[in-house]
DNA sequence: GCCAACGTTGGC
DNA sequence: GCCAACGTTGGC
């Protein structure tokens, strides 16, 4: 099992909205970084979990945790063209882009700040506490992620 | 809204 | 394949 972590923009796609989809699962869509897709597409299974971090707002930080139930599938925006996420240079039946659906299993009962991330003396190698890391969809190692979980849950 | 740090694009 | 220009991300 894996472990990883996906930034949202709550004004967009939050952990609430997630939370009132039915059954509290949704699909992943709307990511477009090479980088990204190569671990939705490859690596990303049923089963991993995921930190929900909330970006590009009030309080960032890491609000919940989700598990994958259904791996890298296409990414139907991109054949969309009246979606945001269009991409006129893709095509089903080589799709560029991927995406995954995860459930929502717990929201933390208190955020987890960016701030208090970057604090932590344990947490050195996740993506978010390194200078200039932009990726949506992030690997988090085994380890980092049970001390987060852990402070997480209080 | 600013702006640094990226990633992507496209001319050559 | 280089690299300047451009677009995007995301914390502040």
């Amino acid at each position: 099992m894996k472990y990883w972590l996906f930034k949202t923009e709550p004004d967009a796609f939050g952990i609430d909205d997630l939370a009132n989809m039915p059954n509290q699962t949704e699909h992943w869509d709307g990511i477009r970084n090479y980088q990204a897709r190569n671990f939705l597409r490859d690596d990303i299974a049923v089963g991993d979990l995921v930190f929900l971090y909330h970006s590009s707002c009030k309080q960032v930080g890491i609000v919940g945790l989700a598990e994958v139930t259904r791996a890298g599938y296409p990414d139907h925006t991109q054949f969309d063209p009246e979606a945001k996420y269009y991409d006129p240079k893709s095509s089903t039946d080589k799709p560029r882009w991927y995406m995954v659906d995860i459930r929502l299993k717990e929201k933390f009962p208190q955020l987890l700040s960016l701030q208090a991330v970057k604090a932590m003396e344990e947490i050195t190698d996740i993506g978010l506490v390194k200078k200039g890391h932009r990726l949506s969809i992030m690997p988090v190692a085994e380890h980092e992620f049970e001390i987060l979980l852990q402070r997480c849950k209080g």
